[in-house]
DNA sequence: ACATAATTAAAACAGATGTTTTAATCATAC
DNA sequence: GTATGATTAAAACATCTGTTTTAATTATGT
């Protein structure tokens, strides 16, 4: 209306609803209503629907990742240094660790979480395209640490357990808030540092039990 | 056209566009254009698209169900005979072998198959409470299948491994066809076999590390 | 102060959406 | 064969969609 941020607005607006009801159950005329914007400002800003949605992706997916890969090249160096492995739940930290943060950040980063979980979701989705081409470089690389880590394993078996670790990530990073199934006597808002502990304490058992 | 199952027909092109598309993304239009049948035919045999999402849902998630439940139940019986306590990996074998293996009687089962791992990924679509409607006895019956046979874990941890899990299923239910991350040298279209002793080796290891 | 550009506003656009209505066709039973 | 009910067909319904256009407004630089 006023400031002059009309954006950032839409930005967040579009963050928000792209979380909660997916990028085909949100309309434009939804989006400039929540940023108190003209409908033709996303136009205008952005050119398209989809270019906002690869703006929203983008806004907080590249900084995510140069923390991730910055973390990840820090403790290969180390381990190198050290002359060791990389340790395998290391590794799966400085890619898990960075990201689940983000919800001690506010409201605001909690739905990129539940979007960037709802995009890994949709294989076929708009959003997926968008992400590889920003995620590639980073999960080949995790890739080869992983590798690193785990000697004796194959490339195939490698795969497929980084392939269930990244089913695990997307569905926690989905279903945050109350969900139906959970019994009663279960703390479902588990502090952001012991979720990402239990995560690690899974898949890291699941990386590296033999076959 | 001439033939009288239109109903069927309606509810084999619904499955497989909703599954690869998404609800959103998939018109009635295309659904009555691929079954080759009347627009208003969706109005008439269901009552409204959501209907005919339900009806595509339950079509086959009751008997998988009922499946699922028969070699749960087989399982505990077998092991309270012998005195002893189900192992973890069967009782997760009854929920996951009787999936995966849908995939093997044909592409309209796999259609199926995809569209669940999308609503296990949508938390709060419309799918959800439709499918929860449906699944909530039996991932109850799970959990106390689980917890009996992992005495050692709080229901509280239990909990979040069986979340964990879920994550896991819901992701090879949806990332089946070939996937743009995988690596030049590993095989996606493993056998299902494999992939579901794949899939309890992982799960089972993160189920049964200790804490 | 004025000229130029950037932004916002309101309206209209063409097309797609789920649903309903009305009539035609088909099957089945008497 | 004719009457009754189930199914299909075609069209219209109102509403919503993303995008453009045109004009008004605001900010910026000189």
């Amino acid at each position: 209306m006023s400031q002059p941020n009309t954006k950032q607005r839409i930005l967040d607006a579009a963050e928000h609803l792209f979380a909660r009801d997916g990028y085909h159950a949100t309309s434009l005329r939804g989006i400039t209503t929540t940023a108190d914007a003209n409908l033709a400002a996303v136009n205008y800003h952005f050119g398209s629907k989809e270019a906002l949605l690869e703006a929203v992706i983008v806004r907080r997916l590249d900084p995510l990742n140069e923390i991730r890969r910055g973390q990840l090249e820090a403790l290969l160096q180390k381990a190198e240094l050290a002359g060791e492995l990389p340790s395998c739940r290391e590794v799966l930290r400085a890619f898990v660790e960075p990201t689940l943060r983000l919800r001690q950040q506010g409201s605001e980063a909690e739905d990129f979480i539940a979007l960037i979980g709802r995009t890994l979701a949709e294989p076929r989705g708009i959003a997926m395209s968008i992400f590889l081409r920003h995620m590639q470089p980073l999960l080949q690389r995790i890739f080869q640490a992983l590798a690193l880590s785990l000697p004796a394993l194959t490339e195939q078996d490698l795969f497929w357990r980084m392939h269930f670790t990244m089913g695990c990530l997307s569905h926690i990073m989905r279903c945050h808030e109350r969900y139906s199934m959970v019994p009663d006597n279960v703390n479902i808002d588990l502090p952001v540092d012991e979720l990402i502990e239990h995560f690690l304490d899974f898949t890291t058992a699941g990386m590296e039990v033999p076959r």
